[in-house]
DNA sequence: TCAATGCGTATGTCCGGACAATCGAACTAC
DNA sequence: GTAGTTCGATTGTCCGGACATACGCATTGA
């Protein structure tokens, strides 16, 4: 019952990323059952004609991604939890069509405001020097369910509202060439002022899910930061995480 | 300016985490400061006696973890950005302790109870089979902070209420030799009821941060499932997470 | 002046081998 | 029958080398 694994070694495709590929998708289909053994690595090196290193290479990336646990002196054993994903740093709009919603965005503010104390420091820039400010309202099914109001530097990227509207900032970054690397966030709740509740349509003194994020790039720039509301009766974070170790 | 890098090979501390340690403490303390390079791997592993394999395993511990980022044909490069911690499954007792807040712990419920529906869903045990149920108050400098309801399967703890108020959960079950691997987890909100305001020393209807937690082991089972509230203006949840590339 | 080219450098990928540490099971001794 | 021991199997660690690939910079050319 062995799985028929191959490599393409005329491919760019590094020859680990290839086997890791072909060993999540067995594991998503079924064909490697939730605890089977995954064979050693030294007969799984031979079959496939590579080396153990490069076999080890594959099945790492797969223990990082938790599918996998290694044993010494067992073997690699298939993970029986379905993991999902772990939390990745994702927008909101991401997560909505992965989730077959259609997400519909509504710009409300779209323009450049001296930097509050408080958007300076997370910015890293000075107060109240120029810093772009968008205001959004995510609605699914015609329903809002977040406002999201986001700061970023100037010069970054180029804010066009019909752009903002069509998909998320975080594509819009990535496709001005900023690469994204790390973001601290921290969540919350509180109860809604009277302005918030008209926005999202609750009344005043709901209890709203809230969200702050600084988004850095792999220079250490603080790329945007972010302060979001969310209805908690239409949405709450899920993810899924791994015990580091 | 070089490091004073150094590695004992006398050591059962495997190398490639020796020296990961000390670059990570390097970083740490600044003498490693942001931007700047690491100095080719070829040289390194000359000057420590090392293999490049083995340098390369330490930096890319350091890669992972956010603190490096390596560049093809530049080198490798301190991130600027502080990178705290990625959260981790770690428990809410960590968490506090961490923060010097010295937590204190009010064990309300510790009995077997027959599972409810949801719980024998969670825990993947039969409906109405007897599980344990924890139900604990968090204080912090005497103020309720968070109220924890937890349920686990039969067998796999001895869950003793001296223990429990003196440590957190999830330490009691990696003393027990259960290898914590997974969680999931969603966050939201809600309005308080009346019993639980009367509990957390908030009135009815005040906002509420609540969480729900699967915990899963390495072989899959489910080994713990908690529904947790906490007062939003004593508790938010605070992470630093890192883009998967 | 500016764009295209080439080169050095550093990381990315891959190989083949060696020994150590640990787990589980079979075996042995009491 | 039970407890301790030995042993095979498998992953963990480490080595030294080789070539590929991509980035930055200096040189060259238009």
């Amino acid at each position: 019952m062995s799985l028929d694994l191959s490599v393409d070694r005329s491919s760019p495709v590094p020859l680990y990323f290839q086997l890791s590929q072909q060993l999540e998708a067995a594991i998503e289909h079924g064909e490697l059952t939730p605890g089977s053994l995954l064979g050693n690595e030294i007969e799984l090196a031979g079959r496939l004609g590579l080396s153990r290193p490069t076999v080890r290479q594959a099945i790492q990336s797969l223990v990082d991604k938790g599918l996998l646990v290694r044993r010494r002196g067992v073997g690699t054993q298939v993970v029986h939890s379905k993991v999902k994903r772990p939390l990745e740093l994702s927008s909101l709009y991401d997560d909505l069509e992965a989730a077959g919603q259609r997400p519909a965005t509504k710009v409300l503010v779209n323009t450049v405001v001296p930097a509050t104390a408080e958007v300076a420091a997370a910015l890293g820039v000075a107060e109240g020097s120029e810093v772009h400010r968008v205001e959004r309202l995510r609605l699914a099914h015609g329903e809002p369910m977040a406002y999201l109001c986001n700061h970023l530097p100037p010069g970054l990227v180029d804010l066009d509202t019909g752009q903002l509207e069509a998909t998320g900032l975080y594509r819009l970054m990535r496709a001005a060439g900023i690469t994204l690397h790390s973001a601290r966030q921290s969540i919350g709740a509180r109860a809604a002022t009277a302005e918030e509740a008209e926005r999202l349509g609750e009344h005043e003194g709901a209890p709203l899910l809230t969200m702050e994020r600084t988004t850095f790039d792999d220079t250490g720039r603080a790329v945007e930061f972010g302060t979001h509301t969310y209805r908690p009766s239409r949405y709450s974070f899920e993810f899924q995480l791994l015990v580091r170790s």
